[in-house]
DNA sequence: CAGATCCTGTACTTTTTGGTACAGGTTGAA
DNA sequence: TTCAACCTGTACCAAAAAGTACAGGATCTG
């Protein structure tokens, strides 16, 4: 029988791929073989407990691009300009270069709503706590650091909706140039 | 055969409940009859051609309470700052008792995204142009107007996600204030 | 009260679903 | 070269899916 050097984390990034396209409740078993390339059989072999695992794999592998390259870089930051602005072009190039979707945001839709709560409610909430401790750092109080901060993400989720709408990514990256422009204004 | 005096609009208001509660996709016919309370015979009468038929009707009726609630009332007012208040009080209002989901920014997901497109785009298009004409004539230019129209509905589903991952709703009610007070600040 | 229309439950068919079983090829280490 | 661990396709299964057919009760018109 054929190999095709199939390791874990393609696999993952293939069904990302798919999810991100069809969505997690539509993508039938027989979808995900023929758009991803991989067999049944891998599949069960990878994610011996179905989709599930196999929503939980794509959900850890996106957590963990956004902690390596967004949280991380975020709490480490002394320079609170340069580390918006790195923030907001690592984040926009990330989203546009993946169908404009937010797995994470996807899964507070739908069935499963619950089985990943607790993973979604910390990716966000990872998300504004490093910005706002980003912006108290840049010289705003508690309570202002962290309006902004929800305010900033909440804009571009926003924005990913209105440009999958819109079926453009102009508007998203419109938005996003906005939500930078909004917290370089607050850094005096 | 009992007879419930099901009217179509009660239909499609019990089949909106399910949809965003469970999602659209995930919503099988099995589950719609039993929490909408709606017999299979009853569905396919209302609804010849399906799920799809539902889907339409549910939008198109939370299109119609936009429309007359939201929309007009942005095209019609002569009072900027007062048609911003009111636009987000109804909006917050709206989300709030509808379990902080807008079934149109859902539908840019998954596998019908295609068929709805229109619709979706319209709605949005709709939504910020009326905004946006409200703010050129609240004193703004033309460009402005559309941006800053762009930034509050992107705030507002953006803020939507953010409340559903919370697990609050504490976090819309704050960035929908944020976003009026945003959009007042700039009408001078 | 007669008759047409409308609404609804039940039972049914067909297709698709997620999941299992497993044989057999491929690979790497010894 | 041998052997175990690993990967993968195929065939299969039970359950659940969407959709159809239709009889018959409810309702309204006149």
């Amino acid at each position: 029988m054929p190999r095709t050097l199939l390791e874990r984390p393609d696999a993952v990034r293939a069904l990302a791929g798919v999810f991100r396209r069809r969505g997690f409740e539509s993508s039938s078993l027989s979808v995900i073989q023929q758009e991803a390339g991989i067999g049944r059989g891998s599949l069960y072999h990878f994610f011996p407990n179905g989709k599930k695992d196999m929503a939980r794999a794509v959900l850890d592998q996106v957590r963990a691009w956004f902690e390596d390259e967004v949280f991380a870089p975020l709490r480490a930051a002394t320079d609170a300009v340069e580390a918006v602005s790195a923030m907001t072009k690592a984040v926009a190039d990330y989203f546009v270069s993946r169908e404009n979707v937010c797995l994470f945001a996807a899964m507070t839709l739908g069935e499963e709503k619950e089985t990943f709560a607790d993973e979604v409610k910390a990716y966000f909430v990872d998300w504004v706590d490093a910005l706002a401790a980003l912006l108290q750092r840049g010289g705003l109080t508690l309570e202002d650091a962290h309006e902004n901060a929800l305010d900033a993400v909440a804009g571009i989720q926003g924005g990913l909706i209105l440009t999958r709408a819109y079926g453009d990514e102009s508007t998203f990256l419109g938005i996003t140039g906005r939500v930078e422009r909004r917290l370089l204004a607050r850094l005096s």
